[in-house]
DNA sequence: CGGTATCCGTATGGATACTG
DNA sequence: CAGTATCCATACGGATACCG
């Protein structure tokens, strides 16, 4: 298992193995893919377009991600056989259940995020007024 | 900003602000740290030491994860002017919040484990009937 | 179009040593 | 004990090229 095996951390066999799926469901791009597909299904560029509109992903990581989502029982893949190639991907009822706790989390951070502006304000204050 | 400054690529300021505060409280030892504070306060060793019991984790990583879970307002830290020093760590109400969802989550990927492992296993013998 | 393969710079984070 | 500072291996992930 070397370099580029093409597998992130989050994707390797150690620790207890629900840490791992958790890891999967809160990934970077796991968030964001999980997220778009609670609305609909996606074609593959289109997605990748869809997520770019918060944070721009290589088509790499992207299907790294799907693959890793769809082994996990989160995502379903449709690769139909049609020239030019079409996969639309969509979400599983084991998906949505994860999505949809992961979404909720992600709108509480938005909700909350003048409280930890405040935060954030109250501790840089108090280093500067420590060290100048 | 260079290669040595200490601060996680979840820590710089870049997309919505939201994003990253999500990933600091999904963030490797971010889930651990909050989910230990649920239950109580630890002093710094201690929770080093209640964590390791999970995945070990590094001095610095924890140090660094409990500064940026106290900047967001989610942890309290609270250092004792005695020798030697003790420096007690526990979670804020709004941390409460959001370590109660990241719990509900991990609960539900620990839950969810048989389907995760049936889905993996299908996955796998599909790929290996097609590339063998 | 929807990928996979390869290369490769660099942020990430672990080990160690040191300090108050 | 509770960190900070430093060093450094590596895995993370972006860019590019190419294939079915």
């Amino acid at each position: 298992m070397g370099v580029s095996d093409g597998r992130s951390w989050a994707q390797r066999e150690e620790m207890c193995p629900h840490r791992l799926v958790l890891e999967h469901v809160t990934s970077r791009w796991g968030v964001l893919v999980l997220d778009a597909l609670l609305d609909r299904s996606y074609r593959f560029s289109e997605l990748r377009r869809e997520i770019g509109k918060v944070s721009t992903v290589s088509e790499k990581m992207l299907a790294q991600t799907l693959q890793t989502l769809e082994r996990d029982g989160f995502v379903l893949r449709d690769a139909k056989p049609v020239i030019p190639p079409r996969v639309d991907y969509s979400i599983t009822p084991l998906g949505r259940e994860a999505a949809e706790q992961v979404r909720a989390l992600a709108r509480w951070t938005g909700a909350r995020m003048d409280d930890v502006q405040r935060a954030r304000a109250a501790y840089d204050a108090a280093r500067e007024a420590t060290a100048p």
